[in-house]
DNA sequence: ATGACGATTATGTATATACATATTGGAACG
DNA sequence: CGTTCCAATATGTATATACATAATCGTCAT
């Protein structure tokens, strides 16, 4: 409300009119009342419609522009887009949080430890040119008295180099990592894989039984920083990921 | 550039202050330059720094605020955030561009197509309340000779009756029903899972082979309309996804 | 008919200004 | 010594204005 008249005295929310022009639109794309094509209404139109500065309407509009509801163009309109990418915002949390959510107890424990030079595999999977120091950590995330994750983790220790002075031995590397380390870029790949001998006897499963993998690369300011390969039995985990067009 | 006093006449690409004091301050929080917790330089001073109005510092360092990269406190100041939520964005293709990327030709098949009435499982997977009529569809997507991926999907047909009429005999449901259904929110589940004898026959893999399962829920303005259910051999794909903590 | 050109129009980006709001730090007071 | 309260301050949101830029439409000459 602030400065301007407040002859909108009906509900009244403390919502910023700029928000509630945002939502408006986005309410009738979403419901399909302004279908793909549809022009919306100019600038000035909005203007008079909701009392206000062209500014405030053009804030908006900016916004669900780069948010990818609607395409702009001078001199014709804004026009409200098709949803196309069919991207998902995929949230991957911390293995205790995940854990304690379930209501189990949380352990860690590392299995095994190893600071090594860099071979052709380690620079692979960090994406390193030269060859250096990294730290290889392998360990398995506990709920209750269940694995429910074993991790396998690579560290760049150019890049890291007070990693080479922790043991990881009952924290994992990974909220060590986090807070330290500013990282800028990571790339997430999801598979399924089945067991091997070393894996199904980490895990307590069947050999040849189905896991599912998550492979995190993360770079720091371009320079690789760690790749860690989490591997959950099938039955212990499910990622969620939610959806919705516009994260205004 | 417009009607600021060109003094900075060098480089001088035609990007906006506003876009240039965005990615400048971006650049210094992913460099690690600031780290998180930093304070960083109040509206004035930013003002004075780039000789710009406040207005247009505001508005860079909003944008920020919005993407999670800094905290704004009032009284206090700015402050660089540490990266906390682990989102990453998740690209979910049509499966013919999929195989199309791969250099493969491309082709669906129908296997089953059943109306029914819902039954409790069919409520369940589409998260309805109410009995109504459900479209129950199966088929295969080939990449050359070899299945690609076993689609299973639930149409709800209360939210999309012209589906009734379809035969998805040579394409898939999936691009029929984009395009036509605005649809306003999506659920992703990925989980592995072992082939049971129907879905090893129908992907022509080993029984009990490893599989990637990728389920999805649609709605279109609160009413559910789809659940989908892609389950792919477990060589034949990952799912990659990547995530910059600001996508100003 | 057709093509060049200028007027019009809608958006893009910036300005200066105004007032609201939340929080902090210190002064005044019991 | 602690508590209350006020002033200072940084951000939040809105205004009116100005000029730039790109695209479209109509006019006019060829």
């Amino acid at each position: 409300m602030s400065l301007i008249e407040t002859d909108d005295v009906d509900g009244a929310e403390s919502i910023s009119l700029h928000q509630r022009i945002l939502s408006d639109i986005r309410e009738k794309i979403l419901s399909g009342a302004w279908a793909p094509g549809h022009r919306i209404p100019f600038e000035h139109e909005l203007t008079t419609e909701y009392n206000c500065s062209r500014m405030t309407v053009n804030k908006a509009l900016s916004q669900l522009a780069k948010a990818g509801l609607i395409e702009r163009r001078r001199r014709s309109g804004s026009f409200v887009r098709r949803p196309q990418s069919q991207a998902a915002v995929l949230e991957l949390h911390d293995i205790r949080i995940e854990v304690e959510a379930l209501g189990l107890p949380y352990r860690y424990e590392r299995l095994e430890q190893l600071k090594r030079r860099s071979n052709a595999e380690d620079r692979a999977l960090l994406g390193l040119s030269a060859a250096g120091s990294v730290l290889w950590v392998e360990g398995l995330h506990f709920a209750g008295e269940r694995p429910f994750a074993l991790e396998q983790r690579l560290i760049n220790l150019s890049a890291v180099p007070e990693a080479g002075d922790e043991e990881f031995l009952e924290i994992a590397a990974g909220p060590w990592l986090i807070g330290r380390v500013p990282w800028s870029e990571a790339e997430h790949r999801i598979r399924s894989m089945a067991a091997d001998e070393a894996i199904a006897d980490a895990l307590d499963i069947d050999p040849r039984a189905p896991c599912l993998v998550v492979e995190r690369r993360t770079w720091s300011a371009e320079r690789p920083v760690t790749h860690v390969r989490f591997i959950y039995p099938a039955e212990s985990h499910t990622l969620v990921a939610r959806f919705t067009p516009s994260q205004g």
